[in-house]
DNA sequence: TTGTATGCGTTATCAA
DNA sequence: TTGATAACGCATACAA
């Protein structure tokens, strides 16, 4: 750290502070903070006067000043496995659109989806960052090593988005996956598949979004009359080296499938890669579902048939409902569930006879 | 706002103060505070017993009420157009991942490329936030309208990434887009091209990434002895309507055009999609390159040549500058030039004759 | 309606 | 090496 004050100059602040304004309207500070925070106790006449003052000086509030006193920042947290995955970064703008317009600022931490990451980056913005509350995408855990279940984040604030611990009372914002998962199965079964595979990534397994979407796909075969394959339930990791993906298709052939679930889109586009690379055309001889709709899939060849649930929307959805807590904070849990639907492009045919 | 005072449990906060800790360490505050920053003037003995204690306690700094006192907030700002580009969240996953060993969060601000709602960003982040240096994909603007050329923000810290305004002596991390536009058209010319379209984003005609790739494509046609067409040279915006976009492909055939150079991959990509709904075949009769290299660009069919510049990499390098400078403000500027590399893939081939 | 005084948690100065 | 104390900029209780 380096020593000495900086000078306004050095870094750049205005310096203006409500002291300046106050010596400048010829009012006390007190009656500033007052006229400035649109309050009342403070006439008209003064409010509007310090207000132009104030504009024309360039005053602005300083944050750190007020959040010392407030105890609130104005900073949310938003912490997610990665914004690389164009997800996370959809909701991060919804998010980022609502906050901004709030006049909040969101820092944005990336855990890689480890805890412990997720841990550091929790601890740093609720005890030295003060930040007002978080927006949580939450890391798989071992069980009971997930923050979440710490008693120090009981009294903070925060939302699930997308995935969540269904024994924690919290607000969220998710999708019905199971809904969707079944939504998708169906559109399968009714081209005629039923040897249908559920892919899956192994770190989300044990995750409430992959939960649900196979539970989904498990009513949905169980409705139709199919008896759900174990062995059809496997794990796709995308970044796994060639011969253990190439020995999953080999699997899936020996099996029958022909058709796939992708848990994500990404899953689901890996999978399409391998076919190709097998050559295995797709949809003719297999079918390709993913889930999430995200930009790469109408770029893909075929088009990726997915379930779409508005994850800008729920960025925005998951900020308003942790700003709002904000300021009523014993008010009744949120939890949001958004409805999927069907995207339905080129990566699924009927089945062959 | 909310009226009166949250207390601890409400906001969360640990609500352990020095104050706390010189009490039960028997010392005062002064003390505590200079040995909590492992800072001289206080005996080894002392300085371990109260870290310990302060460890034991839970103990964390409270940033705002530090940041008052040093006028440094820990908090960076990366402004930048999107983040659900690709390539803008591998800089965010860099920078950050430096930032957060250095111990300073990021605020990131989405600016959609509008100048205004950058100006809006930087003065926030600059006055209200106090950030303490800021990393930008500038905006474009119209002459003398970007917030970069205030006299206000000569004193902030701020590195540009990607793009840069060349009259304005700052800290940069840019990529050797000449380079890279003239390796990207040398290699079409190769394989014995000589009508090469320029693909550009109108938005971004007068951004430095463009004209330098532009430059780039014209030096190698030059050198190739190929006079550059400038009815070759055309502006194609990915969100443009599916009518005008066609249009587009038919000049493109009508001017004799047997490759296409898109300044970024999007464009590339947006080509490829536009030849196959018109039938024509990538690449035996249409060879496309992009620029950057996204995630995007090995999924579509056929997987996309290109040119990688490590946008992660910049973004860790950005935020190095950036927090060096914030040590020694007065250093001599940076400006980091990254190299461009061929990432050969299926999209170009050796044209027909 | 306005002003005075105090405190928020930390750092930094200066005297002990 | 330590401690008392004054900031930092703002918000608020209370007095005027």
């Amino acid at each position: 750290m380096r020593k000495g004050r900086p000078t306004a100059e050095e870094t750049g602040l205005s310096g203006i502070t409500i002291k300046d304004v106050a010596q400048a309207a010829g009012v006390s500070v007190a009656t500033v903070s007052k006229a400035l925070r649109g309050a009342d106790r403070v006439s008209n006449e003064t409010r509007e006067r310090i207000v132009a003052i104030a504009a024309s000086m360039g005053w602005r509030a300083n944050n750190a000043a007020r959040s010392l006193v407030t105890k609130r920042s104005y900073l949310l947290g938003l912490v997610t496995a990665s914004i690389t995955n164009n997800f996370s970064a959809q909701v991060y703008e919804g998010a980022d659109s609502y906050a901004t317009e709030k006049g909040y600022g969101i820092l944005l931490c990336v855990t890689e989806d480890d805890y412990r990451k997720e841990r550091q980056a929790l601890e740093r913005l609720r005890l030295e960052v003060r930040a007002d509350g978080v927006i949580a995408v939450p890391a798989p855990a071992p069980l009971g090593k997930s923050i979440f279940y710490d008693p120090s984040m009981a009294a903070w604030p925060y939302v699930f988005v997308t995935r969540h611990f269904s024994d924690l009372a919290s607000d969220r914002v998710l999708c019905d996956d199971a809904k969707g998962g079944a939504m998708l199965t169906r559109h399968l079964i009714e081209l005629g598949h039923r040897k249908i595979a559920f892919l899956f990534d192994s770190l989300h397994a044990g995750c409430s979004h992959v939960m649900g979407r196979r539970q989904g796909y498990l009513a949905a075969l169980t409705e139709a009359g199919i008896r759900p394959d174990p062995e059809l339930m496997m794990a796709l990791d995308v970044n796994a080296p060639a011969e253990l993906s190439r020995a999953l298709m080999t699997q899936l052939e020996a099996r029958g499938a022909t058709a796939v679930f992708g848990h994500v889109d990404r899953t689901a586009v890996r999978v399409m890669q391998l076919a190709r690379a097998a050559g295995i055309d797709v949809p003719g001889r297999l079918s390709i579902v993913g889930f999430g709709n995200l930009n790469i899939s109408e770029l893909v060849s075929p088009p990726l048939t997915t379930a779409d649930y508005a994850p800008r929307e729920m960025g925005r959805l998951a900020a308003r409902i942790l700003i709002e807590r904000l300021e009523r904070p014993s008010a009744a849990r949120h939890q949001i569930v958004m409805e999927p639907h069907l995207v339905n492009r080129s990566s699924t045919a009927r089945v062959r006879r």
